[in-house]
DNA sequence: AAAACGGGGAT
DNA sequence: ATCCCAGTTTT
């Protein structure tokens, strides 16, 4: 560990160093521009990526950011598309609102700003969907400009790093600030995306690998326990436990009755299958008497969803519902639904 | 400041 | 089972 009046060098030291590490060996993901000085990202490409990595794995962004960019190829495009075109390729990577936000943001960036991204950091933020996280990656990534990126990974990194052992989310602005201070002189981009690499194969949440740490000189918590247990994080909360019922329900053309799902709450703005008791709404009384089919248990962040799936067949569309093809509720629904449809068919 | 908001992969 | 994830918006 460097003597105090050392630190401001280990601070200039641990950029370059974990720029150097990065130069080696950052992962290839389909989002991505290998790193080199002056590199830049197309802005587009970096909103869609950043938002749908928000809370969600590289791993299942991997699987559904090509499709969508092929669908949506350009900002133009997107903005110009439906909202109901935009959710259904969201469908399945949950957190829905962030489907319409991006969709939002694109109309705002075409009407607004002419179809040209604003390079700075604060226009950037105004946008829908836009927070302090994406707002920064897209300002280095695909701007080259200097901001801080602050994420899961950073958190992790610089808490560990900096040895910041007051418990999250109190500690969010004194890991923002140390975060700042440990930053290059250049190559914003490619040192935002250095941290996201270190935190996900070396800086990892549970078990870090301070042995192949590249930055362990400067790490303050290197292969003690504090790199194991830093940041410290706020008891989980229990969820809550609901009971719902859902319809499989077809048409005389073999198509299903579905509905489109109001603007707030669960799943808000999705196509869903009838049913209620689950997201605080009645169910419909034409679902009585129809017969039991199976079972879903559904997990979310706040919620556990015990779902009962019932089957059935109508002669004609209830009012309010809409009729679409199993293979249209396949692809457009979210999974809760796709899993009650398996389960009813 | 706290709650709402999905889903899947790793352990 | 539990934890965690390239967070943002609303309450």
């Amino acid at each position: 560990m460097a003597k105090a009046s050392e630190l401001g060098k280990d601070e200039e030291r641990f950029a370059e160093t974990l720029l150097s590490w990065y130069d080696r060996s950052a992962r290839r993901l389909p989002w991505r521009v290998p790193p080199g000085e002056g590199v830049r990202q197309d802005p587009y490409l970096v909103l869609i990526s950043e938002t749908m990595l928000q809370q969600t794995t590289v791993a299942t962004v991997k699987g559904r950011f090509g499709a969508f960019i092929e669908t949506f190829p350009s900002v133009e495009a997107l903005a110009s598309a439906k909202e109901e075109e935009v959710l259904a390729a969201w469908a399945g990577l949950g957190y829905y609102r962030r489907a319409r936000s991006l969709h939002a943001c694109a109309k705002a960036v075409a009407e607004v700003h002419g179809g040209v991204f604003p390079a700075d950091e604060g226009s950037l933020r105004k946008l829908p969907g836009i927070g302090a996280y994406t707002a920064a990656a897209i300002t280095s990534i695909a701007f080259g400009q200097r901001a801080v990126v602050v994420d899961t990974n950073v958190e992790r990194i610089v808490a560990r790093v900096r040895r910041i052992t007051e418990p999250l989310p109190k500690a969010r602005k004194l890991i923002a600030g140390e975060a700042e201070k440990l930053m290059p002189e250049d190559r914003y981009g490619d040192y935002a995306q250095a941290l996201m690499d270190h935190g996900a194969t070396i800086c990892r949440p549970k078990a870090p690998d301070c042995l192949l740490c590249p930055v362990r000189p400067f790490c303050a918590s290197a292969g003690t326990e504090d790199a194991v247990r830093l940041p410290i994080k706020p008891p989980k909360k229990t969820r809550k436990q609901v009971e719902g019922v859902m319809g499989v329900v077809t048409l005389p053309s073999g198509e299903i009755v579905a509905e489109d799902r109001p603007g707030k709450g669960l799943f808000a703005g999705m196509l869903g299958l009838p049913g209620g008791g689950w997201d605080g709404r009645e169910v419909p009384s034409w679902l009585e008497g129809f017969e039991e089919a199976g079972a879903v248990r559904h997990v979310l962040t706040h919620r556990e969803l015990n779902i009962t799936v019932i089957t059935g067949k109508v002669s004609e569309l209830p009012a309010g519902y809409r009729a679409v093809s199993v293979e249209g509720a396949r692809n457009s629904m979210p999974t809760l639904f796709v899993k009650a449809l398996g389960s009813g068919i």
